[in-house]
RNA sequence: GCCAGCAUAGCACAGUUGGUAGUGCAGCCGCCUUGUAAGCGGCAGGUCGUCAGUUCGAGUCUGACUGCUGGCUCCA
């Protein structure tokens, strides 16, 4: 067990105050498990009754009452025997604890701890009274299936957090809110960056014109990264025929989460006519004796088709293809999240196609991509994780030899990034290992951005080859990679990152010419139309209002500059300039200058270096 | 998909124990012609998510559905 920092012990003793305080008002309620989390803790219960918000209050006030009796938190040590003694004679545990006992290996210390009333199997540590937890809320109920199983009994959660004083709770209550300002969701409606409409589809992004910008800009800019490390660009349609999927293994496996087929109305009519039922086109559709076409749940197939529609020498590898590539897929309609989980998104999706020599230099350039991205956009929170298979699942197709093989490639370039790497069973993809960039959202949700993919079966499954330089036919190495992972979540990630303040190359709107006057309007369409000359995207505030409001209007959508203009300027051939990204901007001087200092950041995509409160 | 909560104008919200909707911002029209984060006045805008039910009467109560939010499960 790995040791708990005090806060954790506190979070922990918590849930044991909690568990306590439930069981006070439902003792019927049967306990499974409940640790400390990343920012309070958590107490699965199995109960009849379903909690309420009202049930909350009173549990959290009972936990309150018991931290004021100051109960101590006492561990005892038993025997395996004794252990299971005291859970048959404890209702509250004679559902799970057996269990969570029998997790327990022969040897290890088997510990109990009571608090009053209250008893408990588990690990501790706790702190030493109840009363040392002196601020505690109750957040939110959630189902949550014991062991983590959805084929396993669904128990009800209690979320809670809690902090050794009231201080520190109002801090991180203060906190949460303000993390919720800089919610993508919130701000993509704000600055109108992106709608969805329920019409349109669940999780089907509507991009706005402001969002587009946005998207174009971070194409444009990985666009001549690709360029730069010898990509070709290429186009590939949106729905393919459903063998291509079976061949690379996606259908039926991923059925569940692909849009249905669409198939043939013929088809449909014959089988209707010998009286087949919905059932039965399901199978049919599953053995692959129905033909139809399927909306992509991915690229790589037709890259694959793409390398295969020519014969290729070993001189010619890498060969490395690129494409916006927009997928769908069917995401449970619970784990639709604003952009970060969507069914129809767009990865900046590339394969590469090189012999096994070469693996190491192209995972490593894809690593540099990344790297290039996250530091260009000043993204410096990111983890690193290697996603490796897990022996146990047999979701995995290919041979154990490719796949060693592929995992240590993984390993050996994700060491080469100098970060720490985590490696996990179980993340990687069914075809191939992969190493994966994850971001935290503002809410602490991590999302994976940057994958880049080691992949030695779709090869084969293709039957993929080049001529190698002694004439046979070798089977090259296919590596998938995607930088931003998909622009959708990308872009959601990155509107809280900047909390909507893009830097100017990015901003959807770069600069505003504020006219003082009426009078001042037309003029300041001609300096807006100089500045669009440029490829500066520009605008005129041209309502009727003070400049104060022309300027808090400008503030409150972000805008990164602003000029300035009234008969002062405009006789004197000047703008004033007020930006919100640059201070060394500011002031007055004329057009060209403010240009020639703003080109910059825009070619150089530099960040922002200042930021008004 | 599962558990819980929520759903009132474009947006942010009010709406007391059931008596057929209000405020601010945005929008439109006027007046003001403005100097670094909100000038003034007027107008318009809602089958209160949808469909049933209870009731003389439902934004308020009940049920189902849809969607959203937070979790769980999933994530090629």
């Amino acid at each position: 067990m790995a040791t708990m920092t005090p806060i954790q012990e506190l979070r922990h003793s918590a849930a044991h105050m909690l568990a306590t305080a439930v069981l006070r008002l439902f003792p019927d309620a049967k306990l499974d498990i409940g640790p400390a989390t990343d920012n309070g803790f958590y107490y699965d219960f199995d109960l009849e009754h379903k909690f309420t918000a009202e049930d909350l209050e009173k549990i959290e006030a009972e936990m309150k009452k018991i931290a004021k009796e100051n109960q101590k938190f006492e561990c005892f040590e038993v025997s395996r025997e004794e252990a299971e003694k005291l859970i048959s004679e404890t209702p509250a545990l004679s559902e799970f604890k057996p269990g969570r006992l029998a997790d327990i290996p022969e040897g290890e210390k088997i510990t109990f701890y009571r608090n009053g009333e209250f008893l408990d199997l588990c690990a501790g540590p706790h702190v030493r009274y109840t009363s040392q937890v002196k601020a505690v809320k109750l957040l939110s109920i959630a189902g949550a299936y014991h062991r983590g199983d959805e084929k396993n009994k669904q128990l009800q959660r209690i979320y809670g957090v809690a902090f050794p004083s009231k201080a520190e709770l109002e801090e991180y209550l203060h906190n949460l809110e303000e993390a919720k300002k800089r919610d993508h969701r919130k701000l993509g409606k704000e600055l109108k960056l992106f709608t969805i409409d329920d019409s349109v589809g669940q999780g089907l992004v509507l991009w706005t014109p402001n969002g587009s910008v946005i998207r174009q800009e971070l194409q444009t800019f990985i666009g001549e990264e690709l360029f730069r490390q010898g990509y070709s660009q290429v186009f590939t349609p949106n729905i393919g025929n459903l063998n291509l999927f079976r061949t690379s293994g996606h259908f039926p496996y991923y059925r569940e989460s692909q849009f249905t087929p669409v198939i043939d109305q013929e088809q449909i009519d014959a089988l209707a006519a010998e009286g087949k039922t919905c059932a039965d086109f399901s199978d049919l559709l599953n053995a692959g004796t129905l033909d139809g076409f399927l909306l992509k749940p991915m690229n790589c197939p037709f890259h694959v088709k793409l390398y295969a529609s020519q014969p290729h020498s070993y001189r010619e590898l890498p060969v490395r293809l690129a494409e916006f590539g927009t997928v769908y897929r069917w995401e449970q309609s619970g784990e639709l999240n604003g952009l970060t989980r969507v069914r129809g998104f767009t990865q900046d999706d590339g394969h590469i196609f090189c012999t096994e020599d070469q693996i190491h230099q192209e995972v490593c350039s894809c690593l540099e991509l990344v790297n290039i991205i996250l530091t260009t956009l000043g993204m410096k929170d990111y983890s690193v994780r290697v996603g490796l298979r897990d022996p146990e699942s047999d979701k995995y197709i290919g041979k154990d030899e490719n796949w060693e093989r592929a995992e240590n490639a993984c390993r050996a370039a994700a060491a080469t990034l100098g970060v720490p790497v985590v490696e996990e069973k179980g993340e990687a993809a069914f075809y191939g290992p992969k190493i994966d960039f994850v971001v935290k959202d503002t809410l602490g949700r991590g999302w994976q951005l940057g994958t880049v993919q080691v992949d030695f079966n779709l090869p084969e499954r293709f039957d993929l080859t080049y001529t190698g330089s002694d004439n046979t036919p070798r089977r090259p190495v296919m590596i998938h990679r995607a930088p931003f992972g998909s622009l959708e979540r990308f872009v959601g990630i990155l509107i809280e990152h900047f909390a909507g303040d893009f830097p100017t190359w990015l901003a959807p709107e770069q600069v505003r010419v504020l006219p003082l006057n009426d009078g001042l309007v037309d003029h300041a369409k001609n300096v807006v139309a100089e500045l669009r000359k440029l490829r500066i995207r520009a605008t005129v505030d041209e309502h009727s209002d003070k400049l104060g409001a022309k300027i808090r209007r400008a503030e409150l959508e972000k805008v990164p500059h602003m000029l300035v203009i009234g008969a002062k300027e405009m006789e004197a051939g000047l703008v004033n300039v007020r930006s919100r990204a640059d201070k060394s901007l500011e002031g007055s001087c004329t057009l060209q200058e403010f240009i020639d200092k703003l080109m910059p950041l825009i070619r150089e995509r530099r960040l922002n270096t200042t930021m008004r409160g």
